[in-house]
DNA sequence: ATGGCCGCGCGTCGCGGA
């Protein structure tokens, strides 16, 4: 295959959500767009506990990191889609970095590995769970607000020691006033704070692409629906899900959409996976 | 219509999510 697919989906519970991911990711290899490095957020387990078997039955190799209830990130890659150097779980993964460095921290947040795959230049992939926020003014913004510049800074040596940086996950925040479903509503709360986004146009400004922007799509494209309210079935939803990438990739970036399929299934994460799609390239 | 959903845990409600 010339392209490469990058994707990320909050699970909101892998235990709960495995099958639908199997299902998803057999269904996207039957339609000749397999799911290649896949960004997963909101595992609500321990490590011990993921489910890397399945995984692995259905062709991924993982890594992940977890904690109980909350929280927790994992990156699964198709072995196929691997060198045949990197074609273990050894080697899969690389320069594998858990949460940020010189940021303690009890929430098992962001996770960052390096991987090569067949007949495209070894990519950074970092994942990451945004803190929620709560409301402005509460401890859990502050904590948000603190998490988003330890990232800014390590996102900074991570542009300085990679020549092709992924940045995806659920980033809790809603870039844009076209990003929510009905703007006035949300003034005044989390996700759209000027404060939050000043972080992600910082990103930007370091260079960082917000991938689902440079392709048009419908207005009120969104990645996230409230369980409430019949959210999906009103499309009132928020674009919080993102792949950022390096203006190193910038040229390689062939599409990047939302697939709502899972989110209609029965059961489903309140979040769409977001896929990216690359065109292979070794050049430096 | 100002609230409606979902997942988790030692749980029969409260918390967190967004």
């Amino acid at each position: 295959m010339h392209q490469l697919r990058l994707a990320t989906w909050n699970v909101n519970s892998i235990k709960v959500r495995i099958t639908h991911l199997i299902q998803w990711l057999e269904q996207t290899a039957q339609e000749k767009k397999p799911i290649d490095i896949l960004g997963l957020q909101e595992l609500k387990l321990t490590t011990e506990k993921f489910p890397y078997q399945e995984l692995e039955n259905a062709g991924y190799l993982a890594i992940a990191l977890g904690q109980k209830t909350y929280n927790g990130v994992a990156l699964i890659v198709r072995r196929a889609a691997l060198t045949a150097l990197t074609q273990d779980p050894e080697t899969a993964f690389l320069q594998v970095q858990n949460n940020i460095p010189g940021f303690p921290d009890e929430q098992q947040r962001l996770l960052s590995a390096t991987i090569h795959c067949q007949n495209m230049a070894p990519l950074r992939v970092i994942c990451g769970y945004f803190p929620n926020g709560q409301a402005p003014g509460t401890d859990k913004f502050s904590y948000k607000l603190a998490w988003l510049k330890a990232l800014k800074s390590y996102l900074h040596t991570q542009l300085e020691q990679h020549q092709r940086v992924v940045l995806l996950g659920d980033f809790n925040i809603a870039p844009r006033d076209e990003d929510v479903h009905d703007p006035a509503a949300w003034i005044g709360q989390n996700l759209v704070s000027p404060e939050e986004r000043a972080y992600f146009f910082e990103f930007a400004e370091m260079g960082l692409i917000d991938t689902l922007r440079q392709f048009s799509h419908p207005p009120k494209t969104f990645t996230w629906w409230d369980y409430r309210m019949m959210g999906f079935r009103r499309n009132a939803g928020v674009r919080i899900d993102h792949i950022l990438i390096n203006q190193a990739l910038q040229g390689s970036c062939a599409a990047c959409e939302v697939d709502k399929t899972p989110r209609t299934w029965e059961q489903p994460s309140d979040h769409a996976p977001v896929i990216l799609t690359l065109n292979k390239t070794l050049a430096p």
